[in-house]
DNA sequence: CAGCTAAGTTACTCGCGGGTAAGATAGAGG
DNA sequence: CCTCTATCTTACCCGCGAGTAACTTAGCTG
C-alpha cells in the first residue's frame, strides 16, 4: 500500500519516481491528458512542478511512461486468463471476466488504454492500437487453429470478441448496482462461446 | 456533391455555415479535437477565422455541431437496419451490415461518435453516451422481448453486440485489402447471431 | 448608379500552461 | 557539527491559439 504523500518530506529519486507515477495516473484517468495541467499532478504527489521534470522529459513522457505501465498490466491479465487453461469454453470465460477485473480495477487504468484523448499523437496511437493487435493475435491465433478459419477472418473476429467484453465491461461498470458480476460474466461468456464455438471444425459445420 | 471552397467568393449565410461544417468534420476527423485550430478549418473553407465565429459562438460550439450531425446519421444508419425487417437473423445481418457502412463512410464521421479526443468534456461526454443508451435500448428492447431476460442483463448483451460490431468494423477498416466486405459481414454476422441465438425463448434453454 | 447591409479581412489581445534558470535546504556521511 | 550534494522551490519566460474590435468591400435594391 502506498503512503499519502505528504508536503515537506524529501525521498530518494526511484521512490518519488513511482510515487509520481501514481500522481499522473490517478490525474490523467479522472481528466484525460489534454485537461491535466504539470502543476495539477505535481501538487497532487505534494511536490512543484521542476521535480516532475527532474524525472520526465516532458508532460507526453511522462503520460507514455503511465499509458505503458498500464498497458502491460492489461497485457498480462489478458495473457494469465488466455492460459488458464486449454478447453476453450473455459478460456472464454476466463477472458471475459479478465476483462471485467481490469476495467473495475481500482486505478481504472484501463481509461488510458482504451479511452486515450491522446491517441491522435503517433506515439500514443500506435502504443494502443498494439495492445490491441497483440491481444487480437493472441485469440486469433487460437481461433485459427481451433475453426480453420484463414487468419485474416480469425483475426476480425478476435477484434469482435474483444470489442464485445471491453464494451460490455464498461457499461457494466456504470451500472453494477443492478447486476453482480458473476451473472454478468456468465452472461458475456455465454454469448461469446456460443458465438465462436459455432465456427467449422470445433462443432459441425452448419450453413454460413 | 459540395462544391470546391473558392477564395474570394461571398456565400449566403446558410450556404456558407454548411460549408463551414463541411470543412470543420474534415479537420476534426483528420486532427482531433485539440490540435485542430480555428485558422486551419477557416482556412480549408477558403475563409478566415472571424467568419468562423460569426456562425458558431466558440470552437466547442462548433465541435458540438459537427458531432450533433455526426451521431443523427448513425442513429439512422441503426434504426433503418433495425427496423428493416422482423427476422431477427436478419436483423443482426442488417445491422451489422449498418456498422460496416457507417464506419467505411468516406466523410470518417464515425471516429467523432466513437473516438472523440473531447469525451472529457461533459457535454460532449454525454452525448457520445447518450447515442450508445439509444442504440443499446432499441437492441435491448429486442433481445428482452425475444429471449425472456431481465432488462439490465439484456442491456448488458446488447452492449456487448454492440462493441463487437464497432471493434470488429473499425479492424475492417485497417485491412480491407484482404477481406471483402461481404466475407466480414457474414463472418461477424454470425458471430453475433449464434452468440444471442443460443439465449433462453428463442431457442431451446439450455444450462447458463 | 448610389448607397446600404451583410459578408469578409486585418490586426490585434490575452490567458493558460508547458517548460526552465537560478537559488534554497534537508539530511546523509565524515 | 560541518559540509556537500541531490532534492526541491520560487519566480520567471514565452509560444500558441481562442476569441475580438475595428475597418473594408461585394453586390443586391431602389
Amino acid at each position: 500500500m502506498t503512503s499519502e504523500p505528504v508536503r515537506g518530506v524529501r525521498l530518494p529519486r526511484s521512490q518519488r519516481r513511482q510515487q509520481l507515477l501514481a500522481a499522473a495516473l490517478e490525474v490523467f484517468v479522472h481528466t484525460g491528458f489534454h485537461t491535466a495541467s504539470m502543476d495539477e499532478i505535481a501538487a497532487k504527489a505534494g511536490v512543484t512542478k521542476p521535480v516532475l521534470y527532474q524525472h520526465f522529459g516532458s508532460k507526453r513522457d511522462l503520460y507514455l511512461a503511465v499509458l505503458d505501465s498500464g498497458a502491460r498490466d492489461f497485457l498480462e491479465t489478458m495473457q494469465i486468463a488466455l492460459e488458464s487453461t486449454r478447453d476453450n469454453q473455459d478460456r472464454v470465460q476466463a477472458t471475459i471476466a479478465a476483462y471485467l477485473d481490469f476495467i473495475t480495477r481500482e486505478d481504472a487504468a484501463y481509461r488510458l488504454v482504451f479511452e486515450s484523448d491522446l491517441a491522435n499523437a503517433p506515439d500514443v496511437g500506435e502504443r494502443v492500437r498494439r495492445v490491441d493487435e497483440i491481444s487480437a493475435n493472441m485469440i486469433s491465433r487460437i481461433i485459427a487453429e481451433d475453426t480453420g478459419l484463414l487468419p485474416d477472418e480469425a483475426t476480425l473476429l478476435a477484434y469482435g470478441l474483444m470489442g464485445l467484453a471491453q464494451t460490455a465491461a464498461q457499461q457494466f461498470l456504470t451500472t453494477p448496482e443492478h447486476l453482480d458480476r458473476q451473472t454478468a460474466a456468465k452472461l458475456l461468456a455465454a454469448l461469446a462461446w456460443r458465438g465462436i464455438s459455432g465456427f467449422p471444425k470445433s462443432h459441425p459445420p452448419e450453413l454460413t
